[in-house]
DNA sequence: CTGAATCTCACCCAATTTGGGGGGATTTAA
DNA sequence: TTAAATCCCCCCAAATTGGGTGAGATTCAG
């Protein structure tokens, strides 16, 4: 026992694909600074010790038998939040990676990165960053950006992002100054031009379409 | 006149400070493949040049005399949409980091980062990434979570989330297999625990708080 | 200059939604 | 064994919503 375990970074791994497990395994090992506390090939054993472990790092494979990723990552959160999540995968689904990332994962790498970037990221993660494969990265912001092809006004889109606040037409009103009748004349024009009959159909396409 | 022109990244400034711009410009044309075609020191004549300088990647100041960089961001991608616009400023607050993304820029880093971090950022958007510095890419992924500490039971924060997205009581409660009733109650409660009085208060609140 | 699109406001109507009040049953976790 | 969470029921009045029709003003591109 030393001193210098204070400053280790300690790693758990989840991960069914045993080749590659200990091939990370070896490959954290090899590092000064890091030490792989235990390695699971699936979320239910990993939860049952995590706990025990108290790791820094937690690197996450997505399909796993039994309990997937998606809900092992949720799981960690709640009964050991001080951990950070770096999801290692093969997909780049856009779906997987918001999913992970709502769930509470702190990065996000696919499996065809140079095994030198995967230090990197524990490094990165341990220093405040949030390490994502580019693809990845790229995915996430284009997230945060809206369709540019939208058949809407900008004063549509404008009553339409208060609507989907849950304002009411009042509400919206007030909001832009304008009378209540014309926010409904707006609203009018927004169903038909997205073809929908009711507030929650338009919120559902707006989101879909990035429109708002 | 030579055929590696169709190589180069060609790549525009938008900065007022001298002292940076100079040396950006310098740095970037020292290297192979970078070719600084125009840099101005507000966006006004960066946006009545864009179309002629035809700029790969643009890299843009937020705090600028006259227009500000966020309106830049907007007005670029609506004239220009094939241009990638990497923001490069001293702010790491989060608001402005949201509005620049939501705006189109496709990656942001901060002033502090090591000179070289530039050229790298570059060839990264490039290459379909996203390049943020460190602090940035966690603030934009921790944007994903939701807060644990949430006042509200997982079912009402289920109500609560569908309310978001415009249903109505009844459209809830289809959703959720349960009856109108029901919901109404699951909603006086998160109004109570929240302490508002209607679906926009709630809404807002929510929001704020990364409840749902 | 003209026509399309946008933004603004008005009035009609009926069905639905919403918010507030009350009460009660069951299960589950602390 | 309390407290919380989840589920269900009733009453009521005000507000909201969706649909219809019509119309003046402005802006903007062809």
């Amino acid at each position: 026992m030393s001193y210098q375990n204070t400053n280790l970074i300690k790693i758990c791994l989840v991960e069914d694909d045993n080749i590659i497990r200990e091939g990370f395994v070896m490959l954290l090992n090899e590092n000064q600074g890091f030490k792989v506390v235990s390695a699971y090939n699936n979320c239910e054993d990993f939860l049952k010790n995590v706990q025990n472990d108290k790791p820094n790092v937690v690197l996450m494979d997505i399909e796993l038998p039994g309990m997937n990723g998606i809900e092992g990552i949720e799981r960690t959160k709640k009964i050991y939040p001080h951990a950070q999540i770096i999801v290692v995968t093969v997909y780049e689904n856009d779906d997987l990676v918001f999913k992970a990332l709502c769930a509470g994962a702190g990065g996000y790498l696919t499996k065809n990165m140079p095994s030198q970037r995967l230090i990197e990221a524990i490094r990165e993660i341990m220093g405040g960053g949030a390490p994502m494969s580019t693809n990845i990265a790229r995915l996430v912001v284009a997230s945060f950006q809206k369709n540019h092809n939208s058949p809407l006004s900008s004063r549509e889109t404008e009553v339409l992002e208060l609507l989907s606040r849950g304002k009411s037409y009042s509400n919206i009103a007030e909001g832009l100054f304008i009378d209540k009748e014309t926010v409904r004349t707006h609203i009018k024009n927004i169903y038909w031009k997205l073809e929908v009959h009711s507030k929650a159909e338009a919120i559902e396409k707006a989101m879909k379409e990035k429109l708002i």
